[in-house]
DNA sequence: GAGGAAAGTCAACAAGTGTTGGCATATGCT
DNA sequence: AGCATATGCCAACACTTGTTGACTTTCCTC
């Protein structure tokens, strides 16, 4: 078999561990997930894992890749924007574990809170100025308080009333106060 | 020094101890704040810990003890009980760092998360029961998901537009959304 | 002051961690 | 075939962790 193929056999395991590494990262964070634990989730030999990603730190960026994939917020009216972008979080949290294992680790692990940063501050803000909002910085901090509190009760803490919510309940409850969010005047303060 | 007195040189250090605890697992969380960075930040031996807590799951038990203290909603108009609560909640959590320890360690420790259920959903949901809400556990809930949304961008995450907030700013966000969260009726969903 | 308990120190253990190098096996090319 | 390379396993390392027991010092009571 002619090795220029994209089928190599090492790309299998290379997948494989860090399919594994996601569900452990994710299920104890960064400290309780060890590489042991990890290379017997991909039937594996811990030493694999450094061959093919090096360290461990290594492996967990490779694993908290992540990217929102944002909607373009300029096609929908101001009004159900908050529903829209309620929504597409949602199914993106429920559809990919990636940003659960970020989650997790966030808050113990400086590197995962530096991307928290980017991805919630860094891309959401940008977002808001090219749809000419003012205060674009606070509001995308606002709406990340509420987005990743929504996740955290629900896929971290498991609060039963918030995990009993259908995805169209928690759209119905959280899209208006994102809506609030993005178009709300700043509130002054006396 | 006869000792019926309170201040026995082992309550000193009982409570010294347990001041570095909270410090420490605030800022490391569970597994990466060691009985020795503890014991050391107390200026004492790893030991000490051992014969003041036992172990270091009860130190951590004893340092994560809390009580959220929640105002009596019934005095207020349904109109003001966010604004009260929000500011009641925020201001709680700044004076005390123990809801930052629960905060921290809830995440990747079961018994953290317990507690955190304990305090938010079985807390609020009967302070609401008894004000006659209509399903006060998802109220309680949906509190939950914005206040601990709010405290991990603010003081785990460090979220640049949230940590720059003042309490009057975030009472002023916060507050119209918990209230709908109080008061709204419960959406119907199609 | 003598006796005894309380408070604190020291060194060590057993277990688990990330990480490494050497050695076997299999795989594909000529 | 035979060789070279990729792939995998094993055993061990250096280190840190929670935890323990024996020993010394300090302090209070008689």
């Amino acid at each position: 078999m002619l090795c220029g193929m994209a089928e190599k056999k090492s790309d299998r395991t290379r997948a494989s561990i860090l399919a594994a590494a996601r569900e452990r990262f994710g299920a104890d964070g960064y400290e309780r997930a060890t590489i042991r634990a990890i290379a017997a989730d991909a039937s594996i030999d811990p030493a694999m894992v450094m061959r093919y990603y090096g360290s461990k730190e290594k492996l967990f960026a490779a694993a908290a890749e992540f990217d929102v994939r944002l909607p373009d917020l300029r096609d929908v009216p101001r009004e159900q924007a908050g529903e829209v972008l309620v929504r597409h979080l949602v199914e993106r949290w429920e559809e990919d574990d990636t940003l659960r294992v970020l989650l997790r680790t966030a808050v113990t692990n400086e590197a995962a809170a530096e991307r928290m940063r980017q991805v919630f501050i860094g891309q959401l803000t940008p977002a808001f100025e090219r749809a000419a909002m003012d205060e674009p910085a606070v509001r995308a901090g606002l709406i990340a308080t509420q987005a990743l509190g929504f996740a955290l009760c629900r896929y971290i803490l498991a609060f039963e009333p918030i995990v009993g919510l259908s995805t169209d309940d928690a759209v119905a409850w959280l899209g208006p106060t994102i809506t609030r969010y993005l178009t709300s005047p700043v509130p002054s303060v006396p």
